[in-house]
DNA sequence: GCCAACGTTGGC
DNA sequence: GCCAACGTTGGC
């Protein structure tokens, strides 16, 4: 049985649709402990809702799969990427990627207004005051209300 | 663009 | 190990 998990991206950087686009797609740049954490928690198969942040309005857009676990952020590594860390060394790296698949688009997104009424969501870190987290856990009740909200049916493999 | 929330850094 | 300063996130 999968976890289920929410990360965020500001689609003018890199968009669901982005992900649409392609196989599959390393998750980079992460640079918070606690996302990171959770990332490194994540077991391919687990389901991931994908959400937007700054646009108006900000929700939640599709569904993603993890096909590869996490392992080190290559970005750390490199000095002309704006993710670089001077701090990470190859025997220690402090930062880690999973890759995630596109599985499927919401019937319609749903903005954190929207989530924000939920019953299921209401103790979800997603919706407190000041949750800057850009990757956390959602319970198997928070991403169903999310997909019944959607009017989207997922195929449990 | 503003600003509240919150994480990180670094001096002590 | 405390905590002030600073930087970033992200909704509005």
């Amino acid at each position: 049985m999968p976890n289920y998990w929410l990360m965020k991206t500001e689609p003018d950087e890199f968009s669901f649709a982005d992900l649409e686009a392609r196989a599959r797609a390393v998750w980079e740049g992460v640079r918070n402990y606690q996302a990171r954490n959770f990332m490194r928690e994540m077991a391919v198969g687990d389901l991931v809702l994908i959400y937007h942040s700054q646009v108006k309005p900000p929700g939640a857009v599709g569904v993603a799969e993890v096909v590869e676990e996490a392992y080190p952020d290559p970005t750390q590594f490199d000095p002309e990427s704006s993710y670089y860390d001077p701090k990470a060394t190859a025997e220690e790296p402090r930062w880690s990627v999973v890759d995630v698949a596109a599985r499927q688009r919401l019937t319609r997104s749903v903005s954190l207004a929207e989530l924000k009424q939920a019953p299921a969501l209401s103790d979800s870190r997603l919706v407190r005051q000041g949750n800057r987290l850009s990757v956390l856990p959602l319970s198997e009740d928070a991403f169903r209300a999310i997909l019944t909200i959607a009017e989207t049916d997922i195929d449990v493999a």
